[in-house]
RNA sequence: CGGGGAGUAGCGUAGUUGGCUAACGCGCCUGCUUUGGGAGCAGGAGAUCGCAGGUUCAAGUCCUGUCUCCCCGACCA
């Protein structure tokens, strides 16, 4: 392939509106470029990308059983609403009517279909397990679009679906899919961690996530040596130790103005582990009392899971003054009436708690759980926190990092199946509901973080890989009789070795070649130039090294250099 | 949805107390000279200043509306 015949629009600056360093690089290096607000045209090197990334994960579904299909990318309304997902799904999913004024949704994931179509075309335990796959764009009308192909609004994504006589046979199968996911992010040469995660609107009972590790990733995992690992939204939280101090008398003290937990600590000389902070919520608009620890948090997902509610949200100012009789900043436990309390672990061990005392610029001190006040439940509802310790081992304290979220594999359970009527007949000849597992992964996103877990101030860095090209020769004067003899042979060479090469033809100054290549983040390149030809020699640059890094090869050996790299391919 | 910022040539920007033919760098085209890490000189093309309306002798500049993009938050998960 000649780079002058190719559509690859480099450029020395990224558009302002460019928001991360794999979104400049991307746009820069000619792959994508950008129509809308999370809407990305894909060029041709960005094509190239992509395609090599689908190959790999097709190669591992294949592998773990998969078979490929294409569904539709408009959905009609009436699989949604049979699943209750029209709803449930909310804003996200982009919704459009036909000339009959029938309602559709585009495909953001596709569970309602591939459910309508096993139904329809399985009936016996012998057609299962079964495992289809596909590659399809996705569209998710995202609140906020952002950082390139990272989050957009319309992006392509693998998604798979497996089908099973029962829970045991998923389990199974999960882990095959699990390891399978595994292959492609080594594959992709990522540094991840498969961790736990929360469901969402996908639903089911159990669910990982992939993660890149990232500083710039927009997710957060929480992970320990003993193999714990999990998004720090879902990590399970233990209870504090106790403290070791005798319950001393309940008193109530002033405290005009003071109501933030900081101030309070600060004001009564106390640390903020002492303090109990009453946070009053509305789960589906019915009030809450929600208790947790000075300096920890509360996670709305866990909440809500608890509660089994559509929606936990903080409660404004009035319902608050309403249930306490008191202005926000002094809500307490101790003789709240007619609301459900619900306490989080983190509140238990606390001996002589400083409370709000349900009264303006009043608090409690010395005040103990069960002799002064009791909880409704009592559960993990908090966010971890730097410093609390593994949930697993309960030895070492909870490790913090970055991720990028590439896949996300569910256990669905039945979730779909029943609500959709996708039985089969079993052995016994009795109807079972079939039992269903989901993966996905993100194609165009694995760019994205490939690119930012490897770049340089120079540009990208491609893996062997996933790459554009696998060689790009750079030519000092393409017009040079003898240059171009060369650079064709090693082209024909590399070529019939099946590797993929750009030939830089373009009557560009060799500085401009050599910084669109590594811009490009080609992994290797042959230069090629008059001086070093008389010599018998041309050059061999690997991508990932220094600049001035080069190898001085004979043709042959040079070829045989590049063969030696990819002959496992 | 709330708050903030911004739309001027393919990209990056200047110009905004209203005033001459809308400026600069990069990129692009032509020619000459160069030619191993983003060359030099000369010439040139390319913008109805996001869109619509208004004020004015005069609008990129002021006013109103509208669209789009970005940031922070909320929402979602």
């Amino acid at each position: 392939m000649f780079f002058s015949k190719m559509l690859i629009p480099t450029l020395r600056e990224a558009p302002s509106d460019a928001d991360n360093v794999s979104a400049k690089l991307m746009i820069r290096a000619g792959m994508i470029r950008k129509l809308g607000s999370g809407l990305y045209e894909i060029l041709p090197l960005g094509l190239r990308l992509l395609r090599k990334v689908e190959k790999i994960i097709r190669e591992e579904m294949n592998k773990a059983g998969g078979q490929e299909i294409s569904l539709p990318l408009i959905f009609p309304k009436d699989l949604w609403v049979e699943t209750g997902r029209w709803d449930v799904y909310g804003k996200e999913l982009f919704r459009l009517k036909d000339r009959k004024m029938a309602e559709f949704c585009l495909a953001p994931t596709a569970e309602e279909a591939i459910t309508d179509l096993v139904r329809k075309n399985i009936n016996s335990y012998k057609n299962l397990p079964l495992m289809l796959y596909q590659f399809g764009t996705k569209f998710r009308d995202e609140i906020r679009p952002r950082f390139g192909v990272m989050r957009s609004r319309e992006f392509l994504m693998k998604d798979a679906y497996s089908f099973h006589t029962d829970e045991a046979d998923l389990e199974k199968y999960y882990k095959v899919m699990v390891d399978a996911y595994t292959n492609i992010c080594k594959r992709c040469g990522f540094n991840f961690r498969i961790v736990e995660a929360a469901s969402g609107a996908i639903g089911g009972s159990f669910s990982h996530e992939f993660m890149i590790l990232a500083d710039t990733g927009e997710e957060e995992i929480v992970w320990c040596n003993c193999g714990y690992g999990a998004n720090s939204e879902k990590a399970q939280c233990l209870e504090y130790e106790n403290s070791k101090e005798n319950p001393a008398d309940m008193e109530e003290v002033f405290t005009p103005d003071i109501g933030s937990v900081e101030d309070v600590a600060k004001f009564l000389k106390e640390s903020p582990d002492k303090i109990i902070k009453t946070l009053i919520y509305t789960a589906d608009s019915k009030p809450i009392a929600v208790l947790v620890r000075g300096g920890c948090e509360i996670n709305t997902v866990k909440l809500q899971t608890l509660l089994g509610a559509n929606e936990v949200l903080l409660a404004d100012e009035k319902t608050v003054i309403s249930v306490t009789n008191s202005p926000v900043g002094f809500a307490g436990p101790v003789n709240l009436k007619n609301i459900q309390i619900i306490a989080d672990l983190s509140v238990l061990s606390i001996i002589n708690a400083v409370v709000g005392a349900n009264k303006k610029d009043f608090h409690l001190k010395n005040v103990n759980f069960k002799r002064d006040f009791n909880a409704d439940i009592i559960a993990d509802i908090r966010n971890v926190k730097e410093g609390d310790i593994c949930p697993r081992c309960k030895k070492e304290k909870l490790k913090f990092s970055r991720g990028i979220e590439i896949g996300h594999t569910f256990k669905l359970g039945d979730k779909y199946s029943k609500s959709m009527n996708a039985v089969y007949l079993d052995t016994d000849g009795k109807e079972k509901f079939i039992i269903m597992g989901c993966y996905g992964i993100g194609v165009t996103r694995i760019l994205a973080a490939i690119i930012e877990q490897s770049h340089d101030e120079n540009g990208i860095i491609w893996t062997d890989t996933v790459t554009p090209f696998e060689v790009v020769i750079v030519p000092i004067n393409y017009e040079d009789t003898k240059t171009k003899e060369s650079v064709d042979k090693i082209y024909k060479e590399l070529k019939s070795f099946d590797i993929d090469v750009l030939i830089d033809d373009r009557a560009e100054r060799a500085g401009i070649k050599f910084k669109d290549a590594d811009l490009i983040g080609i992994p290797y390149r042959i230069t090629v130039g008059e001086k070093n030809l008389a010599l018998g020699k041309v050059e061999l640059k690997f991508r990932k090294d220094a600049k001035d890094k080069v190898k001085f090869l004979s043709l042959q050996e040079t070829v045989d250099e590049i063969k030696s790299v990819f002959k496992q391919k």
